[in-house]
DNA sequence: CTGAAAGCGCTTACAG
DNA sequence: CTGAAAGCGCTTACAG
């Protein structure tokens, strides 16, 4: 079924029909009534392909999302795919892998499918080697990402103040009476080390010596250990909420009470901290509005041709019952 | 830059270039030499939208999802995403949003897009108005989906049993010495439906009397007016992990210990399941091997031309610490 | 207000 | 083994 077939039943040429369909002005009333009861009765569907050959816009944007796993990251991509859809256009969501080197296929599909736009989500792409890829790749392609920043011309990107949020953080505990605030931070990716220096900044500041402990695997075993070696520990903040929950588990197991006896912080304030027993203080990382200002600014520069802003946004404490 | 250009400057036709980008077989080992090294030098990248328009197949599966918030939905929508990209092709995942009915926007949105095949999410698509919208927009697409049936002869289905799931919880909790099982429901979707349908009659084989709860708002005043109406209490039930969450914690508040007291059952073992403290025993609705059904069906129905089926798989319990 | 024609970038018989 | 040509289903100047 394609305009042709419609104009015929119709008795109209195809250009018409096309007319009709993308409300062009111009049309007699009567003409486009026709048309449209037609278009409606055939159920007819445009075929988009066609349609994004002659018009050179695919009306779909990618979204590369670093880590399946990761719900925060998950939420971001369903969060700007809402935003996109509602204005028309589909979304790619592509999951990237573990490995950031190999972003290139992925790009590749995306840049086959000539999507108008592209986000990255998660810090993990602030990386050479995704840089070399997107200026190999996808050169002209408007990109955003959320949360990290590469110097490339059309690259935008939206942080959250992952730095500042940690201080924050810190610092709240020490006014609440900590001396002795441990951090325990899990995988090494640009946006972690943000959250680390801001412990350590703050630290400084305070004059509170800094314990960092830095996990690959279990948060209950490091936050054991940790709590074996330092039994003067009143605080400790996670780089991630559901190491805080292992965390909560050990601090419980070892009788210690939260948050009399230890505080404990997690990150991003996801669902999860609102499940815990006891609910889980967070740095609230802003994952929505970080989500919508992405979605804005590729916008924006999906439609005035590039030009590369950097926006950060503050992080806020979401305090409940551990600190 | 198109496959001409790229003809041009390895002085061959444009056909000879296609059937390089195909690896069409008949081809002089030295003539696609030549056309590979200058595709590679120039980054050529295919114009799906032609290719498509020629194929007419868009290499693109759709994936519609009920509910973003479901973290269980999403996470199926990932597997079978890897799924399919690791075989050539791209998914388009929408949400299809709260409202059932409204089905048929995003469906039009895919058809358009001349999806090779779709996967539904979620069993809320197990319904009359899903099954007109599809009828209408999509007769001809394979169609799979996720834990929900229609009597359509291009759509198949992979269930999960959730009713015998729930019984054999409740057999479970009875075995271990429970005599009085409650069960906490929250939405009515038909994958819910089966499952309070297991709990009612695995209560009537064991002689239990059943107590049945349906909540649309929190789990937490659901369970403490649960227990306080029912002080003999000694096992209660979740529809889904999360409420469980909430419930432990009310359970932990009245003093009440689990599992000695009284144990808790979550349903879907997600992620959470482990973190919470006490870790939660869940029925396992194997998701992982849902999603993975579903995609080699939607494969075979799109290779084979759709002959309908329809499958289910046997849940499981992950026993953990609190029943 | 409407239509005929060209062209978007591919693939694929058909010839050679 | 290779190329010229047609055609996939649209949109958009260009004429009228």
């Amino acid at each position: 079924m394609t305009i042709y077939d419609i104009a015929k039943v119709a008795g109209v040429s195809a250009s018409t029909v096309s007319r009709v369909l993308n409300d062009k002005p111009g049309i007699n009333a009567r003409t486009r009534e026709r048309v449209k009861r037609v278009l409606d009765e055939t159920g007819f569907s445009v075929n988009e392909s066609a349609r994004g050959l002659v018009e050179q816009s695919s009306r779909m944007i990618g979204i590369l999302v670093s880590d399946i796993r990761n719900q925060h990251h998950i939420s971001g991509a369903y969060l700007i795919e809402e935003y996109f859809r509602s204005r028309g256009q589909v979304s790619l969501i592509i999951n990237a892998g573990g490995d950031v080197s190999a972003i290139a296929s992925p790009l590749r599909t995306l840049a086959s499918r000539r999507v108008n736009g592209l986000v990255l989500i998660g810090s993990v792409f602030q990386d050479e080697a995704v840089s070399s890829a997107l200026q190999a790749i996808v050169p002209d392609i408007p990109v955003v990402m959320q949360n990290g920043v590469l110097d490339l011309p059309n690259v935008s990107a939206v942080l959250c103040d992952d730095r500042g949020g940690t201080m924050e953080a810190t610092m709240h505990l020490h006014q609440s009476g900590r001396r002795h605030v441990a951090y325990i931070n899990n995988n090494l990716t640009p946006s972690n080390n943000k959250k680390v220096g801001g412990y350590l900044e703050a630290c400084q500041e305070l004059g509170m010596e800094p314990v960092l402990v830095q996990t690959c695997s279990d948060a209950e075993d490091a936050t054991a250990q940790l709590l074996d070696a330092n039994p003067g520990l009143d605080g400790i903040i996670y780089s991630v909420d559901f190491l805080a929950a292992g965390g909560l588990r050990v601090i419980h197991k070892m009788g210690l009470r939260v948050p009399d006896d230890i505080a404990v912080l997690g990150t991003d304030d996801s669902p999860l901290a609102r499940l815990l027993d006891p609910r889980l203080s967070s740095i609230d990382t802003k994952l929505e509005q970080l989500s919508h200002e992405c979605a804005l600014l590729l916008e924006e520069m999906m439609e005035n041709g590039g030009v590369r802003k950097v926006k950060t946004i503050a992080c806020s404490l979401a305090l409940r019952e551990t600190g």
